[in-house]
DNA sequence: GAGAAATAGGACTAAAATAGTCCTTTATTC
DNA sequence: GAATAAAGGACTATTTTAGTCCTATTTCTC
């Protein structure tokens, strides 16, 4: 019904990947073996991470990233906003558009505050609450599996 | 950062177009020439609305499209999954998935949690809310026109 | 200082989803 | 029975997304 792009996922894995593994630097081909994503998928994602500042790179031999920010201080919202930018739910509503419809269109506030919502419950979500997510007690099942899944299964 | 389909924010505009209009029953073409659709997309977008029961159709002579239902019972939620199916906010919690990644991902639950969040912010906001969005006391303007947001502050 | 290990930055390709059009059939009215 | 309008589906084009690859730069180790 509403979605977030696979890559922004899989960003949300790297970021996890390193939020377990906060004492070491890790290279993108550490983390794409640990998590199974390619390798060039890997770095490019890191590398709009960086951009964005969620994480810290450090180039040449036994480089690296790391997160720039305790994983608590690193929202879902922060997330996407690194990987796709500040795209609005409708098009419309994006600041630089100009929509043939406006003189007609009725609708544009009421989206204008859904969106506003959603990134409340967005920012509520700290990459802290992502790997955390997973706790005892499967009460739900995921993907047809009763979800256990502790920190990284693999 | 999320979004819905330019059709389903079309599919808005026509249900909005039916809600000020409820006495009479408007032809696609009619709706198509009020909100500046073009009439194929109108006919396409209709069409899913009327299989989702968010709108009853009348054919033949004089016949077309009136709302199922009073503009407060429907709720973005329906139209976005009368337009879009109901996808999630990851391929992964998609019900029929099956992600390569399962026994790695650390992730899926809080996803989840999101995307509970989220449908909760689609369901509050009402085709009325739609349709009234543009009212007094504007504080600040959204394409041009002035709005009000008050009500569901989150 | 040379070579290897990593990231930085882009350009490029392939695949998939979205948007949009059109045609044929069925129902209804006059 | 002719005209009007929706139902259903096939099809095309466009745009977005995903994924790969190449070259440059930085840093470490020997």
């Amino acid at each position: 019904m509403l979605r977030i792009s696979k890559l922004t996922d899989y960003g949300t894995v790297l970021l996890a990947h390193l939020a377990t593994n906060q004492v070491a630097v890790c290279s993108a081909a550490d983390v794409a073996e640990a998590t199974g994503i390619a390798l060039p998928t890997v770095s490019k994602l890191f590398k709009s991470l960086a951009r964005a500042g969620l994480v810290n790179s450090t180039r040449g031999a036994n480089g690296g990233y790391r997160l720039a920010r305790a994983p608590q201080e690193i929202s879902a919202a922060d997330v996407i906003d690194a990987l796709e930018g500040p795209v609005s739910i409708t098009e419309c509503s994006a600041s630089d558009s100009d929509c043939e419809h406006e003189g007609v269109c009725s609708v544009g506030g009421a989206w204008q505050r859904i969106n506003v919502a959603i990134r409340g419950a967005l920012k509520d979500v700290t990459l802290n609450d992502l790997v955390r997510a997973n706790s005892p007690t499967p009460t739900f099942r995921f993907a047809g599996l009763p979800i256990t899944v502790e920190k990284n299964g693999n």
